[in-house]
RNA sequence: GUCCCCAUCGUCUAGCCCGGUCAGGACGUCUCCCUUUCACGGAGAUAACCGGGGUUCGAAUCCCCGUGGGGACGCCA
């Protein structure tokens, strides 16, 4: 184990978005490609904002999507506690020492830390109250990703609030050296705070971490960053939608780092050994949806057949709609047969339920317009009587055995599969797309396929 | 307004550090092929170095200025 520890520190005031999960993901990266700890920080300082519910939710997402923490909450470690609501006593023990170093002062009740140098009053037009500016010099930010940033850190703040708990800024350093953080990984848009947290870990006489401020992920429809409200933004959205966890991550993986090759699907334990601060991008990325869907169709594709029954099943019965109950209650290895039927077919399985709803009941919808279209067109009813007296002793036990049967009837009559295909899929699904017709038949079986036929005869 | 970061196809990006390739890949879109519908897959097409100066024999690549985008300016985190 290295002597790397890196911390993802959110805080429980929303839900667990597509932008903490990117941050939790490039700390967890680097935490395995360089051997470290991986800390799980909550940072619930502002208790006006924050709940249990919350809180619940970024375990939930941390853990679906495979990042498991080494240190914090649940798991423990020799840092903790690892909730900052927990950590009072250590915060006084801090700020007691930066009182003595004569690095603090009360003003409006509030604790503030003062900057060494010239004080002068100066009129904020933007703000538009006078504000004290200290003359100091820049701040150096030795950043991994960004390089050399120097920023001016002019004005006092406050370290406590006048309700006695501790800001944002204070907390953030003082567990950053308390838990001996030795990179901090986090959105650049922490990076113009930085020259406060700097010159608060030279206050405290203790090391500066490296930072390294990882670009932020844009929303794709409209300028700004991506936050809680926009589309697509939310985890527990995917989780919800059946998205594999394996996927996003892969994809959440290329939002701003690329391992300089052409690959982009990737195992995860490839993305670990190639993960990298030279590999991360410095501008920000837009969020594609079209690409995430394409990933995920990508690793649906490729999924071994028990974990594409597994990962379906868990989708069907999250979604506890009537349409998927009357799938669950079907006979297992039949529900199975359908689902492997239909995985080579979808791209996401969001698409499952509808996909395969008329397997489980004769009370299917069937699309008039197909309907139309297809009853209007040669002579289907004369197919359909064909198709009926060939497969009422067709051989069912495979695909192939119908296909061939079809085949040979097609080409005694001098036509082809697609002239019974049309008629008979709207026959058995009340559509015209699906899966392939013979397997549909197969797994549907003689008894449902022929009734299935002799009412779309007598309609 | 002040400060900070950034800038290659519509989008994600490779190339940039260490100047010299028809600027490569993927998603999207379009066409064709495969085919038993719909997909998958295959082949192809589409499409980018933000602008202007400078340095240089030569700039996507180095420098400067503009412009544009993003972020921060809370007793939020």
């Amino acid at each position: 184990m290295s002597n790397v520890r890196v911390r993802f520190a959110p805080s429980p005031t929303g839900f667990f978005h597509i932008g903490s999960a990117r941050t939790a993901l490039f700390n967890w990266l680097y935490a395995r490609h360089t051997g470290g700890t991986f800390i799980l920080r909550i940072e619930d300082t502002d208790q006006a904002r924050n709940s249990e519910e919350f809180l619940n939710v970024i375990y939930d997402s941390l853990t679906w999507l495979g990042m498991t923490w080494d240190e914090g909450p649940k798991v423990g470690g020799a840092f903790g506690p690892y909730r900052q609501s927990e950590r009072g006593d250590i915060y006084k023990e801090y700020l007691a020492k930066l009182t003595a170093a004569g690095r603090t002062y009360e003003k409006d009740g509030a604790i503030w830390f003062k900057l060494l140098g010239e004080r002068s009053e100066v009129f904020d037009d933007h703000r538009k109250k006078i504000v004290t500016k200290v003359a100091t010099a820049p701040t150096v930010i030795d950043d991994q990703i960004r390089g050399h940033v120097e920023r001016v850190e002019d004005e006092d703040f406050v370290i406590f609030r006048s309700d006695g708990n501790p800001v944002f800024h204070f907390v953030n350093v003082v567990d950053d050296i308390a838990m001996q953080i030795t990179h901090v990984i986090r959105g650049e848009d922490h990076l113009s705070n930085t020259s406060k947290h700097v010159e608060l870990f030279k206050a405290f006489g203790a090391p500066v971490p490296a930072f390294a401020h990882i670009p932020l992920i844009l929303k794709q429809n409209g300028p700004g960053k991506m936050s809680k409200r926009d589309q697509g933004a939310l985890i527990e959205e995917y989780q919800k939608r059946g998205y594999l966890p394996e996927a996003l991550v892969n994809f959440l993986s290329l939002l701003g780092w690329s391992p300089k090759d052409d690959r982009e699907k990737m195992l995860i334990a490839d993305i670990v050994a190639l993960f990298d601060f030279p590999g991360i991008n410095q501008s920000n990325a837009r969020f594609d949806d079209k690409k995430l869907a394409h990933m995920n169709m990508a690793y649906l594709l490729e999924l071994p057949a028990d974990d594409f029954v597994v990962r379906a099943l868990e989708y069907f019965e999250k979604q506890a709609s009537p349409v998927t109950a009357v799938a669950l209650a079907a006979e297992p290895t039949y529900l199975r047969e359908v689902l492997l039927l239909s995985q080579p077919k979808i791209k996401s399985l969001e698409e499952l339920p509808a996909y395969t709803a008329y397997f489980f009941t004769e009370d299917f919808v069937v699309d008039a317009k197909v309907r139309d279209k297809v009853m209007g067109k040669g002579e289907p009813k004369l197919r359909l009587a064909e198709l009926t007296e060939l497969l009422t002793t067709a051989d069912f036990s495979s695909d192939t055995a119908i296909e061939e049967a079809i085949k040979a009837l097609a080409a005694a009559k001098g036509l082809g599969f697609g002239d019974y295909q049309s008629v008979a899929r709207l026959a058995v699904s009340g559509t015209n797309v699906g899966p392939s017709l013979t397997g549909l038949f197969r797994v549907l079986g003689r008894e449902r396929v022929l009734a299935r036929f002799s009412r779309l005869a007598a309609a």
